[in-house]
DNA sequence: TAGATTGTTAATCGATTAACAATC
DNA sequence: TAGATTGTTAATCGATTAACAATC
């Protein structure tokens, strides 16, 4: 066995970019790309595109460049995106619903499988065919059904401890809405959307670049 | 005038999180903190801290550590917070109308005055006290009332063209959850959530993990 | 074959961590 | 004063860019 030497998020994160440039090149008819056209579509360097494709093994052919198709193909499986994964969601209030009604995740095999919350106002509505469900149930659903992913999106006080819930009922990834940092056990991944810290950055950008005027 | 630095983007999307754990904290009513202790807490070195913090200045005293309300309004001036924001959200669908009920943005300063979509069945409709416009009011809107950010929360085939609108009206900042890249002059900042992205990165996460065992 | 472009090594750049003198 | 902890420099580590031989 090769040693594999481990690849760094920075990498990984700029995958799900690229994967959507080749995609709209697919719709557009187009077969073949080089690293130095994709490199100026994407304004970053026709280098970090060959290294960080490289990772993974040579996808390219000297001379010609990329097969767009492959190479689409390829990213799509590199990021797990040829398998499916059930979802639920947790905490249906106004993001929980947003996302519930999201239906291009579907597409990409993120399947929606269940919705949870305490509030009895909510228990019992239905969404896109689901019924939220009291999340009493949610043990049992989580385990029969073996989910895979859960979405976070309730309020910060109670995130801490379902957390730690999913994670001994062997739930494989979180993606985590609130504003709270989740401390788990190796086998649980998590992956944060933290709203509040994108608008601030937002914040600072904007005073950042009035500065310079 | 001192030469400045420029102060690299990830000491930057580090200080909301920082600012998040001075303001819990606070909220317990503690008054000091070193760099040491705030590093066990946060998961990350103290000398990092220390680094990041003293990109602006020396917050601290030595011997004592940080006064945590101190740092807490410091980093507050550092991302722009202290100042308030006028938004607009652009596209009122389940996620536009999700952020528009989310209220903890206007404690921060991030003050919601418009809402606009194409919509005619959406035109007409109350959220959180404000009407949903036809978006040709928009550019009227934006300028009478100086906005400076909007949420882009609309579909993809029409974001380019909107930005571009905005950018000539004058908007600072867009926060754009639309899976489109946007390429705009530079007194135009853009915050980009890819929720897609962070959903793939997930998927690769929840992989990687496995292949590890 | 000649031209083009990858795969990959080497050079550079930037970010993180370690160390410690300054100082409260 | 003695102990603690910052501010800051130096060392390390990692990521990006440049360069070019390999090869289609």
């Amino acid at each position: 066995m090769a040693e594999e030497r481990r690849i760094s998020m920075a990498v990984i994160r700029r995958l799900p970019r690229y994967y959507r440039y080749l995609g709209e090149l697919l719709e557009k008819g187009v077969n073949k790309i080089s690293s130095r056209e994709l490199s100026e579509k994407m304004n970053v360097t026709a280098s970090q595109i060959r290294q960080d494709l490289n990772n993974f093994g040579g996808f390219g052919q000297q001379g010609y460049g990329y097969n767009v198709e492959h190479l689409h193909k390829e990213i799509a499986k590199i990021l797990g995106l040829h398998q499916n994964y059930k979802m639920i969601i947790i905490g249906v209030g106004n993001l929980g619903q947003a996302l519930a009604n999201y239906s291009s995740f579907e597409k990409r095999g993120f399947k929606l499988a269940g919705l949870f919350d305490v509030n009895p106002r909510l228990i019992g509505m239905s969404i896109r065919g689901l019924e939220v469900q009291d999340i009493d149930k949610m043990e049992n659903f989580v385990k029969e059904n073996n989910i895979e992913i859960a979405i976070l999106t309730m309020p910060k006080t109670r995130v801490k401890q379902v957390a730690e819930n999913l994670a001994q009922w062997g739930i494989k990834g979180l993606w985590n809405f609130s504003a709270v940092d989740l401390f788990l056990p190796d086998h649980v991944q998590v992956e944060n959307v933290h709203l509040s810290h994108s608008l601030m950055t937002l914040a600072y950008k904007i005073n950042d670049a009035e500065e310079i005027n």
